[in-house]
RNA sequence: GGCCCGAUGGCGGAGUGGUUACGCAGAGGACUGCAAAUCCUUGCACGCCGGUUCGAUUCCGGCUCGGGCCUCCA
């Protein structure tokens, strides 16, 4: 699973992490967690379980911006007995015997959902980080729980600077893609249509990161004509000086839409092409991107056409035209002579 | 029910208190043997109702619609 989800982002143009650790590798490092803030005062064990108490600390709900009363009237679950107030969360649960466990100061179980990010960021890129990100749906409860752990175990730091919540995803007339609705539609799935993964990306650029997206054939199309257009344009200069209105653009709070937009305003190839590598996008030759890996039965049925048109048969050149047409390949004559691409 | 977010032309989408992008698609023209590509021209919008204002798509309130969350699981 893991490694397809690392093939899968890869052909996005997804730099792969420095660092993928794991929850199962840093139990010792959460249970450490747990124990001060057992010792701070801002948990409790009850019940074989290990809690944590909101009231204790007063900056909670700050994220999501709602307040305690709010979160309290609007619950729909019933209140564990345990509880000492019925928005504390679970730090640590006992495991019966059939399920997986690890022992611990307060008996065999398991790690709650919350406390296993704020112990491996801590372990693993320190107190306080810069940037934070998450789907929109985490803010409330896991990333507030994840704040409020992490600040009250490290004598009020903050846990992360920025935060950064990302839109949904959506199938064209339906609800938010979903694995439990069925209508999701995979990375994989779409190459093997025959996407190409940079088309998809500049798909998913398209719209702002914190805007939902709804996926349709018509947004995969237009994103492959852009590109189209854009690759012609940069042809196979090296890249040069970005574009400033581009760096504008994602220095305010990565406005890609507006930046994808100033890539069409962009006339010298150099600057395109380096203005596009900012956004992971136009890094190929054009001939890789037009052609792919090139194939010699077409360029010598081109070079049968180029004769056929020197002699003016037309009927004939426009014959092996209509051929190439029927397996996609679209050619195009100019000054230079004919050159071909596949659709 | 509570809280939060959004609503821009055929489609995607930026942005703004007054002249509003850009892209895709469409239409017309140039070019071409015909096309394709390219270039030129062009039509098309700010959910609804009030308010503030000389003026609102932009600010405020209400409504409608859509999306998310409301501590079960991760």
């Amino acid at each position: 699973y893991e490694r397809h989800y690392l093939e899968d982002m890869g052909a996005l143009g997804v730099a792969p992490p420095t660092l993928a650790p794991k929850a199962t590798g840093n139990v010792a490092e959460m249970v450490a967690m747990i124990t001060r803030l057992i010792e701070s005062g801002n948990a409790y064990e009850a019940d074989g379980h290990v809690l944590f108490h909101v009231p204790s600390d007063p900056h909670y709900g700050a994220l999501g911006r709602r307040d305690r009363d709010a979160m309290i009237a609007g619950a729909r679950v019933e209140v564990a007995s345990y509880k000492k107030d019925p928005a504390d969360f679970v730090l640590w649960k006992p495991s019966q015997a059939e399920v997986i466990g690890w022992d611990s100061p307060w008996g065999r179980g398991r790690p709650g959902w919350h406390i296993e990010c704020s112990a491996m960021i801590e372990a693993h890129l320190g107190r306080t980080i810069d940037i934070h990100g998450g789907g929109l749906d985490l803010i409330f409860p896991h990333h507030e729980n994840e704040m409020a752990q992490s600040r009250c175990a490290h004598g009020g730091a903050p846990l992360a600077r920025y935060w950064v919540h990302n839109g949904f995803l959506s199938m064209a007339g339906s609800e938010k893609m979903s694995k439990s609705l069925g209508n999701v539609v995979t990375v994989g799935e779409l190459l093997e249509q025959g996407h190409k993964g940079e088309v998809l990306r500049f798909a998913l650029l398209s719209a702002h990161y914190r805007q939902p997206l709804e996926w349709s054939e018509a947004l995969v199309a237009q994103s492959k004509a852009t590109l189209d257009r854009l690759y012609r344009s940069a042809g196979d200069a090296e890249a040069g000086e970005a574009d400033e209105g581009v760096v504008g653009a994602l220095a305010d709070d990565l406005n890609t839409p507006l930046a994808l937009s100033r890539l069409s305003a962009i006339e010298d190839p150099a600057a395109l092409k380096a203005s596009g590598a900012l956004l992971g996008l136009l890094g190929q030759s054009s001939g890789s991107w037009f052609q792919g890996a090139g194939d010699l039965r077409i360029d010598e049925l081109v070079q049968a056409r180029s004769r056929a048109k020197r002699e003016r048969n037309f009927a004939e050149a426009d014959r092996i035209r209509e051929e190439l047409a029927a397996e996609g390949v679209v050619l195009e004559d100019g000054p230079a002579g004919t050159i071909w691409r596949r659709a």
